[in-house]
DNA sequence: TTGGAATGTCAACAAGGCTGACATAATGTG
DNA sequence: CACATTATGTCAGCCTTGTTGACATTCCAA
């Protein structure tokens, strides 16, 4: 902060005027559209909804998650939840195991079926994601991550890092 | 492009792993929670939703913009969006003319009162989106604009350039 | 043993998408 | 002028996905 006090000045605070800002929340609005568009074509065929594919991607990602840590992640309620975790056991994409050590506990897989659907539209999710990147190139990427990190509500960053870095 | 054909290799391509991918797409999903939760807390106060903000941000954006054009901004259906505009008017936040050369058409408009609101939203979401930008800096905010135009989809693009430039 | 945590379930409700059908007015076209 | 088309509004009904509240069950832990 060399600039302290006075009008914004110098092309390194460009970025921070309301019509930049304004440019951004447009883009994210945009962006995200484009984001979930091909996963939702396949949901729609199958039959679900946004709300089992992110199900489907966390217990993916963290295989014998319990229904409260993806409760944790998605920020929903239990029931709304519930609602789809149950369609998912009753149509064999993802099990539910009681657990060993706390048997109150239940512990979620994809099945191979589970499986089958999470890599169809993770491959369409990725495929526009690795568009977006190559267009934009691996400086743009890392930018890309920085300002989306830093949006996150703390909680959420931390699932994101635990995420990210666990490996699991 | 100096590297052509052969398997990935190098730093330069590391951003195009599915790893990597899939970081973006989980920083996607994280960070629009945190995009949408300032304006979103706002609004369950006042008794409205994401609907009514995205209505009141692009009328503000396009004063005198036509139902038409909106729909197609907003990729919802006319009924849809109508029942947002409808409380809108009657609340007195949003006024809708006749069109003088077309009198088929509305052309909307913010009241006063629909204008408090807008800022106080917008205010609440650029703060968000000051503070990602200030924390990551002005390279990583480019990137990160780069990365989201390339994930629109193509008639998106074009109403966020149409936005971004047009400065109507 | 008792409290609380984790989970499941039922009911009811609301927002905000959707489709389909229909009405109205204005406009454009033959 | 007659007719088709466009822009908009509206009604009805349905779906997904979120919410709250209430209540039951199971089981760990103090």
């Amino acid at each position: 902060m060399a600039d302290t006090g006075g009008p914004p000045s110098g092309e390194n605070l460009l970025f921070l005027t309301d019509e930049q800002l304004r440019k951004g929340i447009e883009a994210m609005f945009f962006a995200y559209r484009g984001f979930t568009a091909d996963p939702d074509r396949i949901l729609v065929e199958k039959g679900y909804g946004r709300a089992h594919h992110r199900a489907i991607h966390f217990i993916n990602r963290s295989p014998g998650t319990t229904v409260n840590n993806l409760l944790s992640i998605l920020g929903v309620t239990k029931q709304s939840l519930n609602r789809v975790l149950r369609t998912l056991v009753e149509d064999g994409l993802v099990e539910s195991r009681i657990g060993k050590q706390d048997k109150r506990e239940r512990h979620l897989f994809l099945t191979e079926v589970g499986e089958l659907l999470e890599r169809e539209l993770s491959n369409a999710q990725r495929d526009r994601m690795r568009g977006a990147f190559r267009e934009a190139g691996p400086e743009a990427v890392s930018g890309f991550r920085q300002v989306l990190e830093a949006m996150m509500d703390a909680d959420m960053r931390r699932h994101y890092k635990r995420l990210k870095e666990g490996e699991l």
